[in-house]
DNA sequence: CTATTGACGGAGA
DNA sequence: TTCTCCGCCAATA
């Protein structure tokens, strides 16, 4: 049985989908840790929750993590593209809807109706 | 309880 | 451009 310690954090991860990858930054951010990068991945490295998609995280450069092995595979299996040994961020970087954008975009769809 | 440790990231020198 | 400093916070000794 995982352990329930990094919730918010994982939560977080489990959102991001195949074919994407999202920073620790991101992640920290995301899951009500702004500024806290470190601690998505001190999350990470404790992870052991194989629900986790642990290896859709990379550092700000699209690095990946020292001693995941398997890391790099895994996303060139799911589609992921490299620029030598970082992932290409600018193609696949994850971007989550928040509660904010979803307002936003209803804003836009009002102001257009107004035109 | 305190000090230290990280799969990080941005700002300033 | 490269390097250093500090914030963030759970886990561990």
């Amino acid at each position: 049985m995982p352990r329930r310690r990094y919730e918010r954090i994982y939560d977080v991860v489990r959102r991001i989908p195949r074919g994407r990858v999202a920073t620790y930054g991101m992640v920290a951010m995301v899951a009500g840790y702004p500024r806290a990068a470190r601690f998505a991945g001190l999350a990470l490295h404790h992870c052991d929750d194989p629900t986790v998609p642990c290896h859709r995280v990379v550092n700000a450069s699209g690095g990946l993590a020292p001693h995941f092995v398997s890391q790099r595979a895994r996303l060139q299996h799911e589609g992921v593209t490299f620029a030598g040994r970082n992932v290409s961020l600018a193609r696949q970087l994850w971007t989550p809807r928040l509660p904010s954008e979803r307002v936003a975009a209803s804003s836009r769809r009002q102001a257009a109706g107004r035109g």
